[in-house]
DNA sequence: TCTCCACTGTTGCCTAGGAAACTAGCTCCG
DNA sequence: CGGAGCTAGTTTCCTAGGCAACAGTGGAGA
């Protein structure tokens, strides 16, 4: 004779799991007008986090960003690659090293900023706007809540 | 002469930035549980698809958790071997395949679902129950505005 | 000054998933 | 009934990131 299986809460029962479910979409999309830009999630908030700013440590980096060293060293190489950002010695500290945009690195940062405002939008704005305030609001309180520091970007 | 750069919005002012900043987190903190228990989170959402259901083919779980074929081939590889979960070929079509739990599968899946539960708990219950309803709400909408279909793993 | 320890960044090695080529079985149509 | 094309799943190769070991440098104390 079967045995009836415990009942278990379903899937969607959870918030974290549409959270998950928008923000997968939401960055997939995003993933993918940058694509046609040459350039991945992860190299954008890069390229973000340098832009204005004075060079960089990759160790700063990798807190601000929530990866670890060696993620940041290969990301680096990379975007160094498609000579969008440049590595140099510390003049002080013979371990260090700065990370900084060159200026062609410099110039692709707001073209794509567009596009980040764009996927925004494309998600976002069926909502009104007192809808997206009070999402605002809650998703803040979350992070504040839940000591999140890392900027997301995977 | 210094040229000022161009303004460019900030990350945070997009709510994509802050839905993926607490959705990471959330996910993040749930594979954290479940590594405790030897699992993933892709291998416990399928897991969770099997629960209670008939053997079904690689390539409707490829399509509810929105992965490629390939992806599930491995993920079902690693489930095989630890005995959670059991591949046999279908008994009509001799091309296709079907998975299913194994018994110790099937009673580890309730014990994977409270730690769901106590995740979704651990991040949620800071808001109240109308905010929890209203954030809910806003992501269903998105959802449904968005098109978005498939079951989140990554 | 020399030694030991801390810190910075880099380098394998490992895992997980996507894209696309590939195999095997099915189906339809001549 | 035989071949062309479709379908299901697997396999291979590639990318990206984590972890941990490592090398080189700095700094503090004996």
């Amino acid at each position: 004779m079967l045995v009836p299986l415990p009942p278990v809460s379903d899937l969607t029962a959870h918030l974290g799991f549409w959270l998950r479910m928008v923000s997968n979409h939401v960055s997939h999309a995003f993933a993918g007008k940058l694509a046609a830009e040459g350039v991945t999630v992860a190299e954008w908030v890069m390229m973000r986090a340098l832009y204005g700013k004075d060079p960089m440590p990759p160790s700063r980096l990798a807190e601000e960003m929530g990866m670890t060293r060696g993620a940041i060293t290969k990301l680096a190489d990379r975007l160094i690659g498609k000579t969008l950002i440049v590595r140099a010695a510390d003049r002080d500290d013979g371990r260090a090293q700065t990370l900084a945009l060159t200026p062609r690195g410099t110039g692709l940062v707001p073209r794509l900023a567009m596009l980040a405002d764009r996927n925004d939008a494309e998600f976002f704005d069926c909502l009104m706007p007192a809808e997206r305030t009070a999402l605002e609001q809650l998703l803040k309180r979350l992070v504040a809540h839940g000591r999140i520091t890392a900027t997301p970007t995977e």
